[in-house]
RNA sequence: UGCCCGAUAGUGUAAUUGGCAACACGACAGAUUCUGACUCUGUUAUUCUAGGUUCAAGUCCUAGUCGGGCAGCCA
């Protein structure tokens, strides 16, 4: 799905922005960054942004950094540095320089009195509410600031003072002087610093005054030599005020690029929301394999390269999109059918009895042990081997006492192969009282062996089974989708998000596995045949395995099926 | 009723930058199949509206419509 055909590969826009820029010479050579602030965990929205930060150094052979755009300590935490760099790392990506917001805020500073030397920066002793007041409407001009004329001297005197601690928070800030009646609210002045005491969780309680997003931002972009800043679509306003602050400086001078951020269906992205679904325990944690946060992705059992194909797949535009979760399913079923082993797990079981089959001399059933393929998309996986004897599981849903002509699977009278087995011939069933199939009673006919095959006879239908002596129980937790509507995030009045969580998210079920199960390692996807894409939880113990179902296998009988209804 | 941005099959993205509107996914039909999976074949359907420039407009211009963003001492 990604590898494009060779010739022409089609560029988007920002590639089309970068080949430009280079071709004028206004930047020699491509360098990028990832600035995720860290106060939540990283989801599949900014994997697109890792994707596209780090794929773009890769294709220009340019460099791309990992910066935590940390000036917020009331939010960030150390903890979410750690996911953050591990998530990336599990992406497949490496960063060249690993840099802090917080590391330049010396610098920052010096940066600030020197606006406030030309006269382009100001303190204010306007309150939180009056900034507001003063800053106008979205379509009335702000008024000046009755502290915006004060004199350099008397700045420069206020803003130490603001450093050395001797004001209240939120006393003072410090503004750009700017144009109180600029139609983009973001050129009204803004505010450069806050006095905010609070324990940074890198620089400890050495400032009490805090950069804002936007004076922060570009100039750590700035220092670090980065020729392309991209964000996402809500800073297209905030360009303006990028370039002020880099022409005013007059220093190295990135330029911004915006791209719309990734939603998909039935997900909510926003941190608050992910943040909710975690404190309020919806959800067993940042991790749990139902979260959009590519730690839950990890932990469900997707790939590291699905996820890559995901995020080149959607597409790169400026045009806010809402992208099928179908798709995400695709891109792990499109990697995992390619690489993951095949094993026998049945889920609902219902007894088969082959009535004909051979016993050891003293009287027990034989057992025979079946060559299965691993994985018929990679032979060079080879064969493992699956016990089998007379006394089977199989699925319940793939028998029917009577059932119509289209129904491959086994119905009394019929004829079905057992997956790596023999074909077997359905003769009779046994009831309970309330007249509940109980027990399948077939005939296997040896000359059917999986392998070696010469009957020439053919059946229309294959199903999975396990033995019933070997088959081992394990946990098996079947995920669905977070919620029931495909945005969440648009409610209808006097609802929330949360009125849509779906309450079969997570349905947790025992499974008849093959022995071989057993043995499969935490984050091994493997197939369960004929049934979906499962994974071991990070709650096995040893022997004991917990299987997270990633994606089940496209099921097109299903489909006919539930139409007949 | 301010400013900025956007609009191409159902969904998402292309269109050699003004030159035959295409690709993927979906849906539908079929082939194949020791996974009703995978794979393969076929069908379906697209330039928001109205003007203008031009031999030629998805692309340029004007106006409109619809959608998104912006009034944190958040990022």
């Amino acid at each position: 799905m990604t590898d494009l055909p060779a010739g022409r590969v089609p560029k988007h826009f920002i590639e089309q922005a970068i080949d430009a820029d280079l071709a004028t010479g206004r930047f020699s050579q491509v360098a990028t960054r990832f600035p995720p602030e860290p106060n939540g965990y990283l989801h599949i929205g900014h994997a697109k942004s890792i994707c596209l930060n780090f794929g773009l150094a890769q294709k220009y052979a340019g460099t791309c950094n990992l910066r935590f755009d940390d000036t917020n300590p009331a939010k960030e935490e150390t903890e979410y540095v750690e996911s953050i760099m591990e998530d990336v790392r599990w992406l497949g990506f490496q960063w060249d320089r690993l840099h802090y917001a917080s590391d330049y805020f010396e610098q920052l500073y010096d940066w600030a009195e020197q606006l406030i030397l030309a006269g382009k920066a100001y303190v204010c002793d306007l309150t939180g509410d009056q900034t507001r007041q003063y800053r106008g409407t979205l379509t009335e001009p702000g008024q000046d600031s009755p502290y915006r004329d004060r004199g350099v001297q008397e700045n420069l005197e206020l803003f130490r003072g603001m450093r050395a601690g001797q004001y209240a928070d939120g006393l003072r800030t410090l503004r750009a002087k700017i144009d109180m009646a600029s139609p983009n609210l973001n050129l009204r002045d803004p505010v450069m610093y806050r006095i905010l005491r609070a324990t940074h969780h890198r620089t400890g309680d050495t400032w009490c005054i805090y950069p804002m997003y936007d004076w922060a931002h570009g100039q750590s972009d700035s220092l670090e030599k980065i020729s392309f800043s991209i964000c996402t679509l809500e800073f297209e306003n905030h360009r303006p005020l990028y370039d002020w602050f880099c022409l005013n400086l007059g220093i190295h001078h990135p330029r911004q690029i915006e791209f719309a951020r990734l939603n998909v269906t039935y997900m909510v992205m926003s941190k608050r929301k992910l943040l909710q679904l975690v404190k309020e325990k919806h959800v067993s944690g940042w991790d749990d394999p139902r979260m959009p946060t590519i730690s839950g992705l990890r932990r469900r059992g997707y790939t590291p390269e699905s996820l890559r194909n995901f995020c080149a797949d959607v597409g790169m535009a400026k045009f806010n999109s809402t992208i099928d979760i179908v798709r995400l399913e695709n891109a792990v079923r499109e990697h995992l059918n390619r690489v993951a082993p095949r094993y026998l797990a049945v889920l609902d079981p219902l007894k088969l009895t082959i009535t004909n089959w051979p016993k050891n001399p003293d009287g027990s059933a034989e057992v025979q042990l079946s060559h299965a393929v691993s994985n018929p998309e990679s032979p060079e996986a080879g064969l493992r081997d699956v016990p089998m004897t007379g006394s089977l599981l199989i699925e319940r849903d793939d028998f029917r006492e009577q059932a119509p002509s289209k129904f491959f699977r086994l119905k009394l009278g019929g004829a079905v192969r057992l997956r790596a087995g023999y074909i077997i011939d359905c003769h009779d069933v046994v009831k309970d009282a309330d007249g509940k199939v109980i027990e399948v009673l077939c005939t296997y006919d040896p000359s059917t062996k999986s392998g070696e095959d010469l009957s020439g006879r053919k059946v229309k239908g294959t199903i999975h089974w396990v033995s019933a002596a070997h088959a081992a129980q394990v946990e098996v937790r079947n995920y669905d989708r977070l919620f029931t509507v495909e945005n969440p995030e648009s409610t209808e009045a006097g609802k929330t998000f949360l009125d849509y969580f779906n309450p079969d998210s997570l349905r947790v079920t025992t499974a008849w596995v093959e022995p071989a199960l057993l043995n499969v390692e935490v984050g091994q996807a493997v197939q369960f045949e004929r049934l979906g894409y499962y994974c071991p939880d990070p709650d096995s113990k040893p022997g004991q395995p917990v299987f997270n179902r990633i994606v089940p296998l496209r099921d097109t009988w299903g489909k006919i099926a539930s139409k007949e209804d």
